[in-house]
DNA sequence: CGTTGCAATGCAACTCGTTGCATAGGTACT
DNA sequence: AGTACCTATGCAACGAGTTGCATTGCAACG
């Protein structure tokens, strides 16, 4: 499983609590591996069970007591396992595509379906792109944990910008399909 | 859920038992989403029980009896209900990026990775340029189911493409940083 | 004659992930 | 005073997906 990876690798950017964890699944991280504060909490759980972390309870003032979780010895050792461990390489998984297949059933829907996605993906593009702008300004300095996250939100936009490419090209072929047949 | 959808798109371009389903997800549809035989019988007795598909009992000589599904009209307006309501924008999921992005912790493990995940992408890619080739050589001819098939094959040679490209963005920065580090 | 492999279906147990709900104190708006 | 939202953690139930195993029969290999 990557999720206790995943944990693993942002706690040792920064240690912190599940809550803060979540907030950082819901950006940077969780770009590029979802997951919600339920299974983040039952994950750190197992987590502290096998000794790849240590708690500590923080009690606040006006805020309730958190507990923020940091990398053990045993947490890195495992991290760098993980690291030398040969990984699946990713799969497709993508319900336009099956319904693009189904397309003959009404092709005006499955058309406003991809348009719709082509603007969410072009979206999410363009707030990669600001994020490349903002955070790298100078990517011919970058080195270490700097570079290597440059690179992650580089795939990021490789991956939007291929989409929104493609979604175009099915528009068009689409648009022409559909204007063939009125005419014959 | 989306795999109903699948088997259900599958099964109304062409009837076929749960053995043969199996086997179009390990090619074709199966680029796209992934399927053991488990979760295809599974699915394809609650579909029964729904009401989305008909049973057909084929006794075979030489070989066992075998189920033989096609899809009702109750599947067939499910397929109609199902291509107008919108999905979820596809997910980026990639452990890679999560290694990247611990890629301090072993600098040449991950590069080992990355170099790993290139060529299995490459492999992938070559195999769908192939098929564009040979079931696709007049895409300006196209229409109808054909051409939805050739898009989504599309869809999988872009990705791909993207998939490598990136990798090898990210081989030539590591080896910079690399250099780099030496020579400090 | 024994092993391997293919065709065909299925059960059981498990992990992974989602959804709904609950609690509890604090802050901020109306 | 009431409502709504934020911080913070968690349980319970479900749905999706994986892994291991089991069965039956035929065909091909050595």
């Amino acid at each position: 499983m990557a999720l206790e990876h995943a944990i693993l690798v942002s706690l040792s950017e920064r240690p912190g609590s599940g809550y803060e964890l979540t907030r950082r699944f819901d950006k940077s991280i969780g770009f590029f591996w979802r997951a919600t504060h339920q299974q983040i909490y039952r994950v750190l759980k197992r987590m502290d069970d096998a000794g790849w972390v240590h708690v500590e309870h923080v009690a606040q003032d006006g805020k309730p007591d958190k507990k923020v979780y940091t990398v053990s010895a045993e947490g890195a050792a495992e991290i760098s396992r993980w690291l030398a461990e040969p990984a699946q390489p990713t799969e497709l998984r993508d319900e336009l595509a099956i319904k693009l297949r189904a397309a003959h059933g009404d092709p005006d829907a499955v058309a406003a379906e991809v348009a719709r996605h082509r603007a969410q993906h072009a979206e999410r593009l363009a707030l990669y792109e600001a994020m490349e702008r903002r955070d790298f300004p100078d990517r011919d300095a970058l080195t270490g944990p700097a570079l290597h996250q440059f690179l992650v939100l580089r795939g990021g936009i490789g991956a939007e910008r291929g989409f929104v490419a493609w979604c175009d090209e099915v528009l068009t072929a689409l648009r022409r399909d559909a204007e063939r047949g009125e005419t014959r």
